[in-house]
DNA sequence: GGACTATATTACATTACCTCA
DNA sequence: CTTGAGGTAATGTAATATAGT
């Protein structure tokens, strides 16, 4: 069960949602932003991908969208200036020029100017950025001729053509990988104990207090779902795997318990003939005692017999090994 | 109300790149 | 300098949910 705090309607398409909201919210980082929106929308068409096709269509008015860059983050920026960005909108003390900054390991190619939030719905944008001005002219040809109205599809689209875009790299054949900085990955990294899903309000949220593509934060949660997910199967395998030595050493001790009694009853039958009554068992803790009639006999008896006070429970009632996961969602449904 | 379509989101598998020993 | 392993960002695809017609 997942608890995700929403400020926003996400049912509404992002484009109507958020960008009709910013305004009317008032908040710094809106202004601070100072964008300006266009939509174009055909009249009778109101899906989003005639919206975001923009400038595909002739008569339609292209889907323009102004931003300006982020204030320039100081370089040694701490960590804990990050907010939350769904948290800050509500306390208004959202940081609108936060942002990663510089990266420790200096990475210049992290840093997507501000418009990143954009793309996610298509916008065209212009910057004096080389990689923005790159990424603005080639998403107007491939949006205009692709035919693929798709919002993925653009922003997929954004994706490549801005890294192709980036000064880093100039054939645009490679895929350029992106090492996220201590700090974003730090972010990051609270943000997805916060929740481990993100809304699309919350997404581009992050990516603009992280100076991210929208996308990029988007993979980073599916990628951390991921990693979650398989050190959780870890746990449980490793759990697993001890759970079945025990219980292999519990049988091997149990057939060598068996032999020993089957020895026994071959050369003492009158021992074994023994009334079960001798034999009683503690409901509370569901081990064997030997009454007083016994008790001399069951000193003379090997030492197995005495093992099999402590074996009979496991007899009597069947172990039950959870997983650890499923322990914690019990323990998490219950609260 | 059911069928169909479009879109969005997610999990999952895989690839590609980067770092380091 | 080269190389292989490990980590992880990014990509592709299928499944599913939802909304609109």
């Amino acid at each position: 069960m997942e608890l995700a705090l929403s400020l926003g309607d996400s049912s509404k398409p992002f484009t109507a949602s958020f960008i009709d909201k910013a305004p009317s919210t008032s908040t710094s980082k809106a202004k601070d932003l100072e964008f300006r929106v266009g939509l174009g929308i055909n009249a009778g068409e109101g899906r989003g991908k005639d919206v975001i096709r923009g400038g595909a269509d002739s008569d339609a008015v292209p889907l323009q969208l102004d931003l300006l860059p982020f204030t320039p983050v100081p370089h040694s920026k701490p960590l804990q200036q990050f907010r939350f960005p769904w948290l800050a909108e509500t306390l208004g003390s959202a940081e609108p020029d936060s942002s990663a900054g510089e990266h420790s390991r200096g990475l210049d190619v992290n840093r997507f100017p501000a418009f990143a939030e954009e793309t996610d719905d298509g916008g065209a944008h212009s910057s004096p950025n080389s990689a923005v001005s790159s990424f603005h002219m080639e998403f107007g040809i491939s949006s205009g001729s692709g035919g693929r109205g798709n919002k993925r599809d653009l922003e997929a689209d954004a994706e490549r053509d801005g890294s192709r875009g980036s000064d880093d790299d100039e054939n645009g054949l490679t895929r350029k990988k992106l090492r996220l900085s201590k700090e974003q990955s730090a972010f990051l990294e609270e943000s997805f104990k916060e929740h481990s899903t993100l809304n699309p309000k919350q997404k581009l949220a992050l990516a603009k207090q992280l100076n991210l593509r929208p996308r990029q934060v988007e993979v980073w949660f599916q990628n951390r779902r991921a990693r979650t997910k398989l050190k959780q199967t870890e746990i449980d395998c490793e759990y697993l795997k001890r759970c079945c030595e025990t219980l292999t050493e519990e049988n091997r001790r149990l057939q060598k318990e068996l032999q020993e009694l089957r020895a026994l009853k071959t050369s003492q039958p009158f021992y074994m003939q023994l009334p079960a009554t001798t034999l009683t068992m503690c409901p509370s803790c569901e081990r064997v005692a030997t009454s007083s009639s016994s008790a001399a006999a069951a000193a003379s008896a090997s030492s197995a017999a005495a093992n099999s006070a402590t074996t009979l429970p496991l007899l009597a009632k069947p172990r039950v090994y959870p997983f650890p996961q499923a322990q914690a969602q019990a323990h998490k449904a219950a609260s």
